[in-house]
DNA sequence: GATGAATGAGGCTTCATTCAT
DNA sequence: AATGAATGAAGCCTCATTCAT
């Protein structure tokens, strides 16, 4: 009377769903792309696909569960090797590894924006935007204002709203990213700019200059 | 040869149906709302509906332009006036008349959002939002220029770059105050915030100042 | 208190009405032709046209009607100066002035089928391609039974049977001109073909041989 | 891994529906036709259909495509059966195994001329149509030509040519079959005086005579 | 657990015809 | 007479979700 398929496999088959979903996500956008589509890319039956996930919200929000775990997971060991300084574990936080700025974008992003913003009268789905708004709120305001106290950075704003800021510009690039063709994205140049303004904010000691 | 109505009553029932399609997409959303949700509030049936506009992306583009008109209007008014510095009249495009940062969004702004997010696989809807993006970003980046060009700003930054970080600023914006309830978000906080980062990167003269 | 329009303005504008409609019922075929199509092809307004004719049935059947009416002044014409042999008759009937077969077809044929076939349910239509039928059968009917009294053509077969058999290769060789490429269709042969198989079934002398 | 019904239980579904809409098309012709027609009349949900037919032209086609097999063979087995003349087979293939005009037609064939005369201006209609053209002609093409070879018809004529007139026949007098009263068209009479053509044409000894 | 056939609500669009002016 | 705005029935098709096997 043991599971027919081991625990293990069931894993891998819903990692594999979620990997092709994604893909498919990433292809067609949220709205646009339908369970067929994910069926046929991930290689699964509409029944099977049902059982992993009981419809296309539930899908996508497991996908963005596996980002968030990501991405925690990533600040965290980031937050702990944090030997540098706080501006340097800013920087961590928002360009990765490197703490710099750079071109790449998270190819899922559009979608993510597509999904909670056609869902934005959905109270569930307003619900769950909000939560991960505020969490990701806490990760930038905690380390600002760890900066603040330790006197690494001026207390003029509040840790609070300067991480508002920080998020607030992320949207605001991934949509420009997402609704307009390659080439007329300033990813990177943005990216530089923003950080000086935090830097004017954060650290300003007259004059703007780059790090 | 007369027609049956007047030219005027035309533009009038145009601009009812225009008003009427516009709150229903305040409404639900550009995705979620329907022809018929339109036809209803309007108070038209089906077949009038499509002698106005023929599809629902026609039908919000026709509302885009509206607003496009008003915008233009406004900004060309201001710049007429610009007896003031170009500073003032920077946050007179930003903001409005008063040129200071309130809590006012855009009601549609969510739905432009969705319209242009979902449709940006679509070649012609990404086409027409990158000539919109592009209007923006000139409107900024001429006064810009013109204000370095008179002294007024520091030339330390490309106007097109600056340019750029306000419009990515306004949806960035936009799509938090979407997405968020109302208490989340705090609109006017990160405007001024925002403010004084252009402050930083136009005027700045050392420290970070309100105006 | 006189029509403010004389009577022959009103004929000459449903005659342009009407030669219109039949450019585009050429063009679009019966079932495919709107209403718009007609307006926009006679310069008329959706009213205007509807003072004239009532329905896109109405108006088909007004076409009908002239072409019948001119058919009938050309046979009518024929048969006047019927100095030449009832053999030479139904030729002129059948193919035109010139008694000889071509590649002409009447480029409206498709048209009617289309226009009697997709009516066939219809009692009303039913009814008047039956009559039109029956015109067409007399016609030719009475040539031959002419043809025959005087001796010219043989008795073997019903007068009645043979007309048939002429409406039955008209209208099938209309048909395969509708359906078929241009360069697919073989008219001018196969009403060459079928003049012969006239010829040995009324004037058969032995073999199958051209006039 | 294995369906959730039976191969057999699919290609009966399939069948019943085909039969279904046979019967629709039958009745209301192919214009007026509509999915939902057939979806009443084989018991099937809209998507069911769509599932199986993925448009109206497709369901057609689908059941055009089964009358072509079951011709196919009909004339492959009276091929193979050829003891007999080639003037039998021709008219086996002609009016079915007793190789004798009678007054039935298929029912369809209204609907078929009707499914091909409206979309004569669809190109890929018109192509469907043609192949099936040539098909039938080439049946009557070979047959007539095997009987020329051997002697037992006459050279006068091409086979092409004369396969084409009983195409032409065939449609004739499928048209105005469907479009009279049962009781005007004369099917079976008709039907003998082509064969006497016929037997002029290609069996001619001098005099129009039945067989 | 898996399968995929079946469901049916829901959306879009066209077009013949009417009718107030 | 003429106009053309307005109507609304009717058709087509998609797709998330269910459920018998």
């Amino acid at each position: 009377m043991s599971p027919r398929v081991s625990e293990e496999h069931l894993k891998q088959r819903r990692a594999s769903i979620l990997k092709a979903a994604t893909d498919v996500f990433i292809e067609h956008g949220y709205e646009h792309t339908t369970m067929k589509h994910v069926m046929e890319a991930a290689g699964v039956s509409r029944g099977g696909l049902y059982q992993y996930f009981s419809n296309k919200e539930d899908l996508f929000e497991a996908i963005l569960e596996e980002g968030l775990n990501e991405e925690a997971h990533q600040s965290l060991e980031s937050l702990k090797q944090s030997s540098a300084s706080h501006w340097h574990l800013l920087m961590q936080v928002m360009f990765g590894e490197d703490a710099t700025p750079d071109a790449e974008m998270d190819p899922l992003s559009p979608s993510k924006l597509e999904f909670f913003i056609t869902g934005r009268n959905d109270e569930r789905r307003r619900a769950y935007g909000t939560k991960r708004y505020e969490i990701g709120l806490k990760i930038y305001a905690d380390i600002i204002e760890a900066g603040q106290k330790e006197g690494e950075f001026r207390t003029t704003y509040e840790p609070d709203l300067i991480a508002r800021s920080i998020i607030t510009f992320v949207d605001g690039l991934a949509l420009d990213h997402a609704m307009l063709p390659e080439d007329k994205v300033l990813v990177k140049e943005q990216s530089a700019l923003f950080v000086d303004y935090l830097n004017m904010a954060l650290r300003g000691d007259g004059s703007p200059v780059r790090e």
